[in-house]
DNA sequence: TGCATTTAGTGCGATATCGCACTATATAGT
DNA sequence: ACTATATAGTGCGATATCGCACTAAATGCA
């Protein structure tokens, strides 16, 4: 399987014009290959952790909520995790009906709504960290987490780009 | 927008035992926000070219098939993507009810079925590429590709640990 | 050889994702 | 001030995702 995949990666087969997507093309096709399956690999490792009917967008709102500024309004927050607003809506309607946030009226705007954490939101995202702590620490001491903090930037170069250019 | 998200993966809080994933955790759950992120924004801008109806995930096995091996079966084209089974089941049906795929019986394993490509699977993932290609080599123009070939070996050893530890 | 256990693919149903269209509100231009 | 246009959030419905349970076939062990 993972021999598989390498191998895709790693062919060069050039030759056979409009075809292949080899050189730049190539390496940009495997990189979201790989953003995929990643994707795919850490929604689930998380997910296991997390408790039932908990997924990975209800906790990456609530940990945004803590780490970046409570209060936001349901735009942002589908801007900043790049979704839908309608998927927005459904996730924090999720998150809701769990106490974990409330929706107020947006003060600054009519239209609008703010996000806030409830005292179990914020209790609830502490304890997810404690539930997804012990796989990311196996992680972190499998792989150099030095190389992955030097690739930050670099992927975060590409999320702006195609974020300024969608 | 962006620039909230910056913050978040460059602030460095401290201080909180146990609330604040710092150091090397937090580098791990920004690179997985990153990942998640990217995740969605490449899969709505190929989506967006593609015909109607046709998902990432229809194109992806196309291509695999093209580029690893025609032939394999479901169960294989899973793991490459490490998606559950059932989903494989549902995407390769899509492709099956467009006739870019046909199913036959495994002749290795009577429960097992194998997938090849129609001619017309072939034509259709050599245009799917052709449409891709203005927005990848816009992306190539924009950013560094040795950068993000020099990153492909550690995003593989990440997958490869995520798979094996799963 | 026989049988317990495992596995491949899928029917089925629940939930997530997300586009379309809409209402209410905000913004921009005359 | 008025109005055309844009926008925030959501109802609704279609489709994708995926777990559970199942049947049929394969594998492993005694």
């Amino acid at each position: 399987m993972a021999d598989e995949q390498a191998e895709e990666i790693r062919s060069d087969r050039g030759g056979e014009p409009g075809c292949e997507p080899d050189g730049p093309l190539g390496v940009w096709f495997a990189f979201f290959n790989e953003v995929g399956i990643l994707h795919q690999l850490s929604r689930t490792l998380f997910e296991a952790r997390l408790p039932d009917g908990v997924t990975l967008p209800h906790f990456s709102v609530l940990n945004h909520l803590i780490r970046v500024r409570d209060g936001q309004t349901p735009r942002a927050l589908a801007e900043a995790f790049q979704v839908p607003k309608t998927s927005m809506t459904h996730t924090l309607a999720g998150l809701e009906a769990r106490g974990l946030i409330a929706m107020r009226a947006n003060p600054e705007d009519g239209r609008s709504k703010q996000v806030w954490l409830t005292e179990e939101g914020r209790r609830f995202r502490n304890e997810a960290i404690r539930l997804l702590s012990d796989d990311v620490a196996a992680i972190a001491s499998a792989i150099d987490t030095e190389r992955i903090a030097a690739a930050l930037p670099l992927l975060a170069e590409v999320r702006r780009y195609l974020d300024e250019n969608r």
